[in-house]
Parts: C-alpha cells; structure tokens; sequence
DNA sequence: CTCTTTTTTGAGAGTTACTTTCATTTGATG
DNA sequence: CATCAAATGAAAGTAACTCTCAAAAAAGAG
C-alpha cells in the first residue's frame, strides 16, 4: 500500500559491487533527507541540501528519487499485495480475500519497520504535497488491487462491485492508519486494521436501499 | 467532495460591480483552461498560455487560482456538505447521515453540471498530478465530515470507529465517480453512488473477526 | 463631481523543483 | 590490459509558484 516502508533489503540473494553502491547510495540520500526534514522541515529543506548532505551531485538525487516527495514515499508491498491475492481461493469473498492479504503485511511492517513508519505517517499527516502523493499512490494501488481481483474472480476491472469495495477498504484503511498516528503508534496497527474491518461489518450491515 | 463542480452562482443575491467582474474574470480563466487542455493537453499547457488567452496577467491567474490543478479540483460542495450533516438526526446511524448528506449532492451536480463535471473527472482520471489533488482534498473533506460527525455525535474527531467509516465511503464514492467516467456518463451518477453503498452492506455484512 | 480609501491588477524579478544533455569516471568482463 | 556498460557530475534550461511595488479601477464621503 501507499507509503510503507523502504524494503528492508527483499531477500537479497548476492547484490554485485555496483548493486551494493546503488543501495548505499540510495539510502545516504534518504537518512539525510529525514535527518534535514526533522531539523528544519520538509518545506525548508531543498533538494540541493539534502544532495550535498549525502554527498552526491544534485542529478544523482534525481535518479534515485523521481522527486522530492518520493524520498518520503516509496510503495515496495504492492507487488507483494497482488501476488498474495492472486494466491487466495476464486471463489473467497473480496472483502476477505483483502483482509488475509493486508493483515499480514501489517505484521511485518509493525514488526521490521516500526519507527520508520511513524516517521513517514507522521509527514504523511503534516505536509500536504506528501498527502497528495499518497492519494495518488493510493489510486494506483487501488487499481492494481482491483486488477489481481478481477482477474482471479473473472470479473471486468471496471465491474462496480470491485472497485468500490477495494476503494471502501483502502480509504478506511488509509484513516486507520492516520489513527494509528494519532496515538503515537502505541496501538497495535494489524489490530487496528481487523478492528476497522469489523466496524465496517457493523456500519454497512444496516444499509439496504432508500433515496 | 473533492472536485465537483465551480459553483452556478450558489443564490446571488446582489452582486457588486466588483463581484460580477471577479465572477467573470474567473470563468474566463477557467474556460480558457478547459479549451488548452483539450487542445494541448495538461501538461503542455502553461499558466501563461492559459493567462494570455483569458486576457490577464499570470499573477492574476494565480490570484484566482492557488496552483494551476485547482482550476480542475475547485470544490464548493464540502460547507453544504457539513451543513446537511448537522441537521440530520443525532441517533442516526453514520452511514445513513452520509447517504441522506450525499445524494441530494449528487443531483444538483448531475442535474446542473453533468457535462463538466465529466469533463473534469477525466482529467481527475487521467492526469497523475490532478489524481493527487484530488487525494488531498479527499483527506480534507475526510477531515471536515468527520468533524461534524464527530459534533453532532459528541464524539472524539479522532475516535477510530468515525474515521474509518467515512474514509471508507469516501473511498467508495471516489470509485464510484470513476466508474461513471468509464462509462462516459451514461449512468446515473446518484443512482450509481446508492448502488455502491448497497454494494458495501452487502460485502461487509459477512465480516466479523479473525486472525 | 471630487477627493480619499480600498481593492484589483500588471510587470518583473527571484526561488526551486525537475529535465536534458554530454563528457567523465568507475565497476564489470573477456 | 582493453573494452564495454553503467553511474556520475556539471551545467544550462523549463515552468510553476512567490514577492514586491506601482498603476488602475471601484466604492464611499463630502
């Protein structure tokens, strides 16, 4: 989903010198963009300081990082995502098939990356270019999402159904997590998430038809 | 919510000579907008290109208009939205409160501006920058429904159970528009949103907890 | 109508994110 | 070592956005 965490190394198998170079280098730049934020905000830190602070040319920034916002947020689980939900049962329900696949991801990150995700929540809640990117981060996954659904259980990627329940559960998705920040991570985010689901269940089952 | 239409002067009282030129000055820049993006398309387009055919300098485009996406993303409809909000009943269920606040919405949009707020959606759907926007003020309308809510329900703004449901019917509706934009507006836009909330009753009846 | 006050506008210069190009370096490979 | 491919840096360019200040236009009072 939007705005996780910066992959704590996949499984490397044997990276090259070059390999390990690019992820060094790829990780000097984003220590010193979060050490420059943290001193004297995102607004006021430029790309040219946080290049010269990682000791790397300004266009070197820009190869790794597209722009400045993506220092912030860099989507490595939604592969992982769609490859969980094509492993689900056809004929799961949608809304179950999101949750077996989002809760365990959740683990993880609750577990690897703690720290560093309430760090990047917590720019995600402040600084609204970042905001922005994550809603857009968030209509890609969206429809990635609803891609992997639709192909599993045979249906059109535009089928209605699909897409408003996965946009449904990741916009509650996305205010659980702004919860979560909200507390200072204390609580415990899967739980958190299974907690939003069931409330869903509880809102929702009333509703019938009206207008 | 987000990116819904410029307003057909919401009950014009009186307006001052200044007023009527302000108003005029403003669909001037913005339909020179539209008719740029059609030819050239977004990106191509500049504020300068947009001032000079509007006839005004670019610092008074950015007078008018904050940055260049909010000629697409304008939305007026969040205070009326807050404002059906208050006057539901107290005890009445979340969901419903939204259902009864949004269609009405609906309608007036589809009943006035059908074929610019289609026009609009497809920039939304298509413009990466503008699906950004769009996110962001989804938060803020997120923000400002959850606060009436909160309110009128003597709730916490930050209670879990608010947050999740209207960031999930927020989320719904966003996928509902998109889907009317699929089919190039030949649905009925209200119709099509009750039929996304009835989706979501009947997807998330099912759920209660596991794990 | 005239003078004063306030608002709107335009011109221009400045900042910064982001792009593009090209020459140089550096790690990989036979 | 020699050759090839990839990573880098320097530098110039674009366009969105900001800021300042002075001119023009409207509102209001005498």
């Amino acid at each position: 989903m939007s705005s996780m965490a910066p992959a704590t190394t996949p499984s490397a198998a044997k990276p090259s010198l070059r390999e390990r170079k690019k992820i060094k280098t790829r990780q000097a730049i984003r220590s010193a963009a979060y050490r420059l934020f943290d001193q004297q905000g995102y607004d006021a830190t430029t790309v040219e300081q946080i290049a010269a602070a990682a000791e790397v040319s300004p266009s070197t920034f820009f190869r790794y990082f597209p722009t400045k916002e993506d220092v912030v947020l860099t989507d490595e689980y939604d592969p992982i995502m769609v490859e969980a939900l094509r492993n689900r049962p056809a004929d799961e329900p949608v809304v179950e098939s999101l949750r077996q696949a989002i809760l365990p991801l959740l683990h993880e990150m609750h577990d690897a990356d703690r720290e560093e995700s309430l760090h990047r929540m917590r720019l995600v809640q402040r600084i609204p270019a970042i905001r922005a990117r994550m809603g857009e981060n968030m209509a890609v996954s969206c429809d990635m999402i609803v891609g992997a659904l639709a192909q599993r259980t045979g249906r059109s990627p535009k089928d209605l159904e699909l897409r408003v329940v996965v946009g449904a559960v990741l916009g509650g998705w996305q205010e659980a997590m702004l919860h979560w920040v909200d507390t200072d991570g204390t609580a415990d985010l899967p739980e958190l998430m299974d907690r939003a689901l069931t409330i869903l269940a509880g809102e929702f089952a009333h509703i019938s038809r009206a207008s």
